[in-house]
DNA sequence: ATGGCCCACATGGTGGGA
């Protein structure tokens, strides 16, 4: 089983990239953040003429979640219910035996802004329902867009951006937390090259410079962690016209 | 020099992203 996270920054703009790169990556589970779409305007029947079933969640113009699958879709849950929020941010999907959740993370905007502690209120509840979702799931995944690099090899200038958002102490202090709960990120399971990043701005050439955050994350509990065998985050996308500011991250399952 | 670019909503410029 493969499955993927991807920040598509607007699903209308990014339909097409999408069923581009589905068509050649054949992969089993995608989790989309930032639709940008109410559940109206959800491009469902060309995503089900390529094949995947859909859960999504969306509002008007900002965040957006869904899940995109080959195999049936069961016990879809928006939201957390332990976290009263108007922002459409989490989806919860069981696919394969396997409990999905596919999470975009506030941005949190500034530290110390309003946005920021929203940011830290939210993780906090997040971590609270993963907990209660992965005692009763042993296979558990939870993918998408976290806004946080979690270490400094994961920033491509560790001393401009310490402290500041995606990279403040708090911010990763909340990631570690939620990974003690027994999650791996499915990443760091393996060798890879340096300076590997999942968003680069679109101001500067930050993409040709490699000037780059890895803010999203594919994190596996323990038994789904076991079954990883690769993981790796597709530049390409990024390369193409008008793209999207995020990069697909795939990780595999063995049976 | 703290912005530059992109998207949505709008139809000029603002809010938000990261």
């Amino acid at each position: 089983m493969k499955i993927v996270t991807w920040n598509v920054n607007s699903l209308k703009v990014r339909l097409s990239h999408l069923l581009q790169w589905l068509e050649a990556n054949p992969v089993d589970v995608v989790c989309i953040q930032e639709t940008k779409l109410t559940d109206d305007k959800f491009p469902l029947a060309e995503l089900n003429a390529a094949g995947y079933q859909v859960a999504f969640s969306g509002q008007k113009t900002y965040n957006g979640v869904a899940i995109l699958s080959k195999l049936p879709i069961e016990d879809v849950v928006r939201n957390n219910p332990h976290y009263e929020d108007l922002q459409q941010r989490l989806l919860a999907a069981t696919i394969g035996g396997v409990r999905f959740i596919c999470a975009y993370v506030p941005n949190g905007q500034e530290v110390g802004s309003d946005k920021y502690t929203y940011k830290l209120a939210w993780l906090d509840a997040l971590r609270t329902w993963v907990a209660a979702e992965m005692a009763a799931h042993e296979q558990f995944a939870i993918l998408g867009d976290y806004n946080i690099a979690p270490e400094a090899r994961d920033v491509h200038d560790p001393a401009e951006w310490e402290g500041r958002i995606h990279f403040s102490l708090p911010e990763r202090a909340a990631l570690q937390e939620l990974m003690a709960l027994g999650l791996s990120d499915a990443f760091r399971l393996f060798e890879q090259p340096e300076k590997q990043y999942s968003w680069w701005d679109y101001r500067q050439m930050a993409f040709r410079r490699n000037r780059g955050l890895r803010i999203d994350h594919i994190l596996l509990s323990k038994t789904l962690a076991n079954r990883c065998t690769a993981c790796h985050i597709d530049r390409e996308t990024r390369k193409w016209e008008q793209p999207s500011d995020h990069a697909p991250v795939v990780a595999t399952l063995a049976d």
